[in-house]
DNA sequence: ATGGCGATTAACAATCGA
């Protein structure tokens, strides 16, 4: 059984001690972060050196960033897009592991506001993923891509619809481009077995959304069908969301088989 | 919900996130 876990931890260097926790408590095999927001010279590699875990790391310096920890050899690293070269935010990284699975660590560009060069750059984004996706599903390996989508996909993925109605997480160009690349064939790991309403990854910090459950489901692993074969198990962890100086979005899990 | 919180920075006020 394999263990994969994706967190957006806003910023590893914050979030440190909750990460080794946590980390010590799960012993995921594979985690995919977000926006980490430091750079691969000052990602605290000693701490999960410790811990057994191979890393990639595409940093930068104050927003976004992701990286991969890995129990097992990391291969086949790519810290862009296809099409992507220039873009100067780090927001995907991707790896073979054990040299049988690929993952992927995405954070999706958020888009806000509409009116904003931001909203188009997401769009774009999102039609640079799609391309990526379909070269994906071409090759024989398994994948899983984790990360924090920054779309709402359903009305039961948020506390208040209304309230989320004009963002850019909700727009119907978005949604449909999300849909598309979902099309493909990739299996949702948590909703391959929980299609409850009122689950969610992420609580605003602001207006005692915790306290209140003022949830909304952002954080998503996406699996190739042959990785859909081996799902066992998914979930949520919210436990991390209520310790002392929390990220803002809770770690998703997946166990596979084999 | 304008804002409220929390993180960042050639740092203590402005910007960003969802």
């Amino acid at each position: 059984m394999i263990k994969i876990a994706t967190w957006n931890v806003n910023s590893i260097k914050a979030r440190l001690p909750n990460v080794l926790k946590w980390l010590d408590s799960q012993n995921p095999d594979v985690v995919l972060f977000q926006e980490i927001k430091t750079v691969a010279e000052t990602f605290p590699y000693l701490e999960f050196e410790e811990r057994g875990y191979n890393m990639l790391v595409c940093g930068q310096k104050s927003y976004n960033g992701v990286a991969i920890l890995s129990k097992f050899p990391l291969e086949n690293k790519i810290t862009s897009l296809i099409g992507n070269e220039a873009d100067k935010q780090a927001r995907y990284a991707e790896a073979v592991i054990n040299g049988n699975l690929k993952v992927a660590s995405i954070y999706l560009p958020n888009g806000n506001p509409i009116e904003s060069d931001k909203f188009p750059y997401k769009l774009e984004w999102l039609e640079r993923l799609l391309e990526h996706v379909k070269q994906l599903m071409s090759s024989n390996l398994p994948f899983v891509l984790g990360g924090d989508f920054n779309v709402i996909l359903n009305d039961k993925d948020v506390y208040s619809p209304k309230a989320f109605a004009d963002t850019s997480l909700c727009h119907t160009e978005v949604i449909k481009k999300m849909r598309s690349i979902l099309n493909l064939g990739l299996t949702d790991a948590l909703r391959a077995f929980n299609k409850q309403s009122g689950v969610y990854s992420f609580w605003d910090y602001k207006h005692g959304c915790w306290q209140k459950d003022n949830g909304i489901l952002l954080d998503y692993l996406l699996l190739s069908p042959e990785a859909t074969d081996m799902l066992k198990s998914s979930g949520i962890d919210k436990e991390p969301r209520g310790w002392e100086r929390p990220s803002d979005h809770a770690p998703v899990w997946c166990e596979l088989a084999g």
